[in-house]
This record gives structure tokens, sequence and C-alpha cells, in this order.
DNA sequence: TAGCCTTTGAAGTCA
DNA sequence: TGACTTCAAAGGCTA
């Protein structure tokens, strides 16, 4: 199920789960969920969240313990940063996330309560969707396993194609 | 090439 | 119940 944000909100969110390039137009809504258009995905079809290539790599990796890896849902600030990360590496022109996160964070203190709320409502709903989708899921269950990964900085849309959902 | 840096928040464990 | 730990994103940087 993939979920896409087509109600008008004061401020504009980029999907947080971004399908690859021909998928989306097959796809029919199923319903509504916290007023947002759900949509199944066929059979046997996954995907990845944007720029997810290290899940889909740890996906590949915890394949062999025949554990799908099922990454944390984000909270309201990772939220933020993906939104605005470009903004200001745009900005700052800089590209160190250290420094750009540094920033972000100052910012994202600096924001009202209620510009903040959107993306804590954004993130409950992921929440929420994440428990349905995956109820037996713990967050427990990626611990250890962080600092294993492969990093890798690109990625295709055929490797977003075959993440576990 | 694996892991750190840097941020906030969620969620889990433990005393 | 509070303190603590880990992970979520992300790309440059370091050993």
């Amino acid at each position: 199920m993939v979920t896409a944000h087509t109600t008008e909100r004061k401020k504009q969110i980029q999907p947080v789960l971004t399908l690859p390039q021909g998928l989306e137009q097959n796809l029919a809504p199923v319903g509504i969920v916290n007023g947002e258009l759900v949509f199944a995905l066929p059979a046997g079809t996954s995907f990845a969240p944007q720029s997810n290539s290290l899940s889909q790599k740890r996906t590949s990796e915890s394949q062999d313990e025949n554990q799908p890896y099922v990454t944390k849902p984000p909270n309201a600030f990772m939220l933020y940063l993906k939104e605005q990360r470009l903004h200001v590496v745009a900005e700052l022109q800089c590209k160190n996330n250290a420094q750009v996160n540094t920033v972000l964070g100052q910012r994202w203190r600096s924001l009202s309560s209620q510009e903040q709320a959107i993306y804590y409502e954004e993130a409950e709903q992921l929440r929420k969707l994440h428990a349905q989708q995956h109820p037996e899921w713990s967050s427990v269950q990626n611990y250890g396993k962080k600092r294993k990964r492969i990093r890798r900085k690109y990625y295709t849309s055929a490797e977003g194609l075959s993440n576990s959902s």
C-alpha cells in the first residue's frame, strides 16, 4: 500500500514514498486513510522509499537471514530534513550533511508549532501506515544492522523497484 | 570501503 | 518513570 498526498495543505509536502516511473500511473486508489488516497501495489510488486538504496541493500543483506529489512518510519524532523535539505544545500553551497543538518536543526527549532505540526501529523500518519503494513515489526529488529551497512550514494529506478514492503 | 559526522524524534530497554 | 540507546536521512570526509 502506498499513500499519496492529495489533500491541500498549508505547506506543500512532497510524497515521502516515491514510486518508480511508470508504476504510479498503473495504480488505482483502493481507499482513503486519514484523508489521503491509498493505493495497492500490483501482486509481486514492491517499491522503495525515495533515495532508499541503503534500505534496498539492507533488504538483500537481511534476506540471507530470511528476515526482510523493514526501515523505521521517519519522524517529523526527518521529514523536514528530507524536504528542506536540497534547499539548504543550494543556499549554503555546501553538501556536507553534518553542517546542513545542523542548520536545519536550528531552523526546525525556530519553526512555529503550527508549522511543525504539519510534519508531526505527516509522521503520525506514516507511523500508522507502517504499523498496518508491519504489525509485528519492532524498531529493535533493526538494532545492530546500521553499522553493517554498505553505503551507495546513488540508486537506479531498477534498484528502487525491489525493496521490501 | 566501512563508519563517522550532525540533527530531532520515536521507540525500545533497563534500573 | 526517567535515563539511556539505537535508528531513521544523507553525502562528504577520514582512516
